[in-house]
DNA sequence: GTTCTAGAAC
DNA sequence: GTTCTAGAAC
């Protein structure tokens, strides 16, 4: 049996349970034979003046149709007064995306409804079927849904729906169909011969299937059947591997438990760490818990109101660190939500403590070994022997003051039976003269580690969460947040394609603003030119870039002025008009109106994320001098520029090694960009994003056509501008070959596969040219 | 830069 | 069935 996982935490904090489901867009989420399209048809069967199916393989006159077909029919049945199911796999944020961005334009409800049905009985009936309307049925069938179902990134909150409900059983899928089906005649609570969803949700009226009921359930009482099956879905998932893969939220799969145990908890991401350093490695206890306090103060304030949560546990409830550090939080009135301050054991924090922690913090050893008998043996014979391949695919030892997240295989005792989805490696300062490194009583530069060990453990997972999110974790659990940037990419789009928009312009620019709604980006300006402290601007921003970026940036920024040095040797050949050709280019002529884009803004140079990017840490360094398009335009008088950019590269990848130690990355720059504006890339080299799609892609970033800050600097002051490659226009087209080991690969897939294991070390010639950037640890070398 | 589609090749 | 490509549209 399957079982039923409402998310009851976005219920309470946003939930449709008080409002009448009017004007609801229903997207229906599942493999093929989970069962979609028979609950459409189920609820068309019962409710068709109040529901509308859209279903994306009929659209188009019966045959297969598009996914604009299915907005613009979805817009059209709303505003005619429809509620809609959108009857497609619905898999992807990305195929959801715009349905939400729908909903969102004509102020609709936007609810996700998961049929969480396991792969294997999705294939048997999407085999078995006759006659499916998409034409997946038959032997094509289990390499089509299977592939599918790797796909899958659950439905979050985040993506800003209104609520999101997942049926694992049969009897999920009624209650759903109980909650959505709108009898036309009215409201059945009135009707004796009803009986609430709990006590009876097996009417056989519809149909003679065991799909339908009519009965008419309030949402309470949805609310209710969901809350009976909180022990049951737990217990089904831990004994049952295979269900649909995919992006795990713990908070969401667990969602039911989760909110149980305090309803404030919605929408939390939670990491449990201990005390580093306090115990074998003797740091002082009151000088450790200062450094707590401040550093996870500072943390929470600069991630203000984004849902992260750090929880301080230790084994003891009377023990010093303990009293202290709660002490001294409560002092300094931190938020109890935020911050938690809680005795018991960091690896049973949900079966003991009903606290749900998708990542713990370990306090390792220099080699990341197990052992030790305190937290790191705790966690590490929890984890059982998957953490430590894991551990050691990563990197061999880590420094003082440096951490390394580490993924928990599902199959880990921790992730099934405590929800632990990452391990959070750290090792601190060691005051004790028996272990390796004694400080020797240097509390300086002990407490200067420790600092640093606790800003990595937070910056690691506040990384984590976003990588997950695939959105930056400034707008992680804040929707409206992730609206905003959702507008920043439009608002950047649109204001591509005027023309002239200058700063001596700023009255016009003004007025469109005001007119196009983007009152934000003018009182973001007010507030920088005030010097007074943006919140927004500086939420990505790493402990190493930020103090130049406000010591240069705001200060340059808040004349309302941008330099424009002229330029005259100008011979690349960027394509100029296009909306999406200009984009960065007005990022970096007007960083001012994309204050929540940009990570760090200069006189010289402006650093965004990537928008699509390519690996899991993928930033741009964009020129702002006009005219400068490609490395191909670049002359000696430009090398101050480009060891500018170069400067800034190294600060934000150095900030990211401190997160994470077994990262490598390259700086450089495409010999023939797509985009004008000439922008740096700032890779790591494990290429492990979705948006790396094609030849073009990979081989943008691995072949020659990638031309490294290091060597671009080098040609141009020895030969004065960058020299030409042979067939450079083969470089893109050219076959597969796996970065570190040079193998040729067939495709992308295989490709993929491929560098997610290959542990070759990269090109010796890359390190010999220095154009690999590593931690400054020799062992943590690949 | 992206998404989407159609068609070829496998 | 998937992969790849080219072209159009944005």
């Amino acid at each position: 049996m399957y079982k039923l996982n409402g998310d009851v935490s976005s219920l309470q904090s946003t939930g449709p349970m008080t409002e009448s489901l009017n004007n609801v867009l229903l997207l229906l989420v599942g493999l093929p034979g989970s069962g979609k399209s028979t609950f459409c048809n189920k609820l068309m069967q019962s409710s068709p003046q109040k529901w509308k199916r859209i279903c994306q393989d009929i659209i188009s006159n019966g045959k297969r149709g598009t996914k604009d077909q299915c907005l613009k029919e979805a817009e059209k049945a709303l505003c005619q007064g429809f509620n809609v199911m959108i009857d497609r796999c619905n898999l992807t944020i990305k195929q959801r995306q715009e349905f939400l961005q729908l909903a969102t334009r004509i102020s609709a409800q936007v609810h996700a409804l998961i049929l969480d049905i396991p792969v294997k009985i999705c294939i048997q009936r999407a085999m078995q079927r006759i006659g499916h309307e998409g034409g997946l049925e038959g032997k094509h069938a289990p390499a089509a849904v299977q592939r599918m179902a790797q796909t899958l990134e659950r439905p979050a909150e985040v993506e800003g729906f209104t609520s999101i409900f997942t049926c694992c059983t049969a009897d999920d899928i009624e209650r759903a169909f109980c909650m959505y089906h709108l009898d036309t005649q009215g409201d059945h609570r009135n009707n004796d011969n009803d009986k609430n969803v709990s006590g009876n949700v097996t009417g056989e009226r519809v149909c003679g299937t065991s799909l339908g009921s009519n009965k008419y359930c309030t949402h309470d009482d949805i609310r209710k059947a969901f809350s009976t099956h909180q022990l049951d879905t737990q217990q089904d998932y831990r004994n049952n591997d295979k269900r649909v893969p995919g992006k795990l939220n713990s908070e969401t799969e667990y969602g039911d438990n989760f909110s149980s145990i305090n309803s404030s908890d919605a929408g939390f991401r939670t990491l449990a760490f201990p005390s580093i350093s306090t115990s074998d490695f003797q740091f002082d206890h009151e000088k450790a818990a200062d450094i707590i306090v401040d550093v996870a103060s500072n943390f929470l304030q600069e991630f203000k109101g984004l849902g992260l949560r750090l929880v301080f546990v230790d084994l003891k409830e009377n023990s010093d660190m303990l009293t202290r550090v709660r002490q001294k939080s409560t002092a300094l009135g931190m938020r109890s939500e935020e911050f938690m301050v809680i005795a018991g054991d960091i690896t049973k924090l949900r079966s003991s403590s009903k606290l749900e922690c998708s990542f713990i913090a370990n306090a390792t050893n220099w080699r990341l070994r197990p052992g030790g008998g305190g937290v790191n043996a705790a966690i590490f014979n929890a984890a059982g022997e998957g953490l430590e391949i894991e551990t050691k695919k990563r990197v061999k030892t880590l420094a003082p003051g440096s951490a390394l997240t580490v993924p928990l295989p599902a199959s880990s005792p921790l992730y099934m039976n405590e929800g632990v989805t990452h391990i959070i490696h750290v090792l601190g300062p060691n005051m004790n003269p028996q272990r390796p490194n004694c400080l020797q009583g240097n509390y300086v530069e002990g407490s200067k580690l420790l600092r640093d060990a606790y800003s990595c453990m937070f910056r690691a997972f506040a990384s984590c969460v976003e990588s997950q999110s695939d959105q930056p974790v400034n707008q992680i659990t804040n929707p409206c947040k992730s609206k905003d940037k959702q507008n920043a990419f439009t608002i950047l789009m649109q204001s591509a394609k005027r023309k002239s928009w200058t700063v001596d312009n700023s009255m016009k620019a003004k007025h469109h603003r005001q007119t196009t709604g983007q009152q934000e980006a003018e009182s973001s300006m007010k507030s920088i030119s005030a010097g007074e402290s943006d919140d927004t601007f500086h939420k990505l921003e790493l402990d190493g870039a930020k103090s130049t970026a406000e010591s240069q940036g705001r200060s340059i920024i808040s004349k309302g002025e941008i330099q424009r040095p002229s330029l005259s040797t100008g011979v690349s050949k960027v394509k100029q008009g296009d909306a999406w050709t200009e984009a960065l280019r007005n990022i970096a002529l007007h960083p001012e109106h994309y204050q929540n884009m940009t990570l760090k803004v200069t006189d010289q140079a402006v650093v965004i994320n990537d928008k699509f990017p390519k690996a899991r840490k993928h930033l741009l360094v964009l020129s702002r001098m006009d005219g400068l398009d490609s490395i191909k335009d670049l002359r000696s008088s430009h090398l101050a520029l480009l060891y500018h950019m170069q400067s800034l590269g190294m600060e934000f990848v150095q900030a990211f090694l401190k997160e994470d130690i077994s990262l490598v990355f390259r700086m450089g720059y495409h010999l023939d960009p797509s985009m004008r504006q000439l922008h740096m890339h700032i890779m790591s080299q494990d290429f492990d994003s979705p948006s790396l799609k094609n030849k073009k892609h990979w081989n943008s970033f691995t072949s020659t056509f990638f031309r490294d800050s290091k060597g671009v600097i080098e040609e141009i002051e020895k030969m004065g501008r960058v020299q030409p490659v042979d067939d450079e226009s083969s470089l893109l087209t050219m076959e597969l070959r796996c970065h570190r080991c040079r193998s040729v690969q067939p495709n992308i897939p295989r490709l993929k596969k491929h560098i997610h294991t290959c542990q070759q070390p990269f090109p010796a010639g890359l390190l010999q040219k220095g154009f690999l950037i590593m931690a400054d640890n020799e062992n943590g070398k690949k």
